[in-house]
DNA sequence: TATTCGATGTGCT
DNA sequence: GCACATCGAATAC
């Protein structure tokens, strides 16, 4: 159905940009996951960003070590890791090789493949619940480990621009779920949509910003 | 409705 | 040995 809208698929320059820049960019464009011959697909609603080896939060946050190399390549792939002893979480690698920064995508509203995401989550009822959290979003587009250092401009995964006309607003808070640097305001959602994480800090806006 | 808490395994100290 | 970019069930109110 939006398989045209998957074509327009986002080309490498547009991750070598400055990663708050990306982070905001984001908002709107599809994540297309093709998962035997049919695409998952979700439209990126919420975003955080991690700025490299000075941001005390980020992974990259002191040495280069197996864990977080994929980091420091060059934007336009995918950094995923393994958290909690059970989940994953999605990254998207930016800005030049040698800098170790990346986007966080935290939340989807479901677009593509519901059905089959709805499969890939036993218990889940609700469209929302689906992909309302990295981990969420992970298991819902089945991505895993394999998926660290995939190449976003090829054909598995990858970004597609988005169609919709309307202009977006994005609001601005506190990163969740961390405590070393977690006064900066890198968390970024779309104004008033239904399909972010619950969290009590969705309600302290820093600031607002039209795209 | 809000808050607490257990599960789980890997990387790094 | 411990911290960890989470989730969801259980508990408290």
């Amino acid at each position: 159905m939006l398989k045209n809208n998957f074509q327009n698929k986002i080309g490498r320059d547009f991750y070598l940009q400055d990663t708050l820049t990306v982070s905001k960019k984001l908002l709107g464009k599809y994540l297309v996951r093709k998962f035997r011959n049919i695409y998952l697909a979700g439209k990126i609603v919420e975003t955080e960003a991690y700025l490299g080896d000075t941001d005390p939060a980020c992974h990259a946050f002191g040495r280069i070590t197996p864990r977080n190399q994929t980091l420091y390549e060059e934007g336009g792939i995918a950094y995923v890791y393994f958290i909690y002893g059970n989940y994953y979480c999605f990254n998207v690698v930016t800005e030049k090789k040698g800098i170790g920064a990346a986007v966080l995508i935290r939340a989807l509203e479901p677009v593509s493949g519901i059905s089959i995401m709805k499969l890939n989550r036993n218990k889940i009822k609700n469209d929302a619940d689906l992909t309302n959290g990295p981990a969420k979003l992970c298991l819902s587009l089945n991505i895993d480990k394999k998926f660290n250092g995939a190449d976003l401009t090829g054909k598995e995964i990858f970004i597609a621009g988005g169609v919709n006309k309307e202009k977006t607003t994005a609001v601005v808070t506190k990163r969740i779920g961390i405590v070393k640097g977690a006064d900066l305001p890198y968390r970024f959602f779309i104004k008033g949509n239904p399909y972010i994480t619950k969290h009590k800090l969705n309600k302290e806006i820093l600031s607002e910003i039209s795209l």
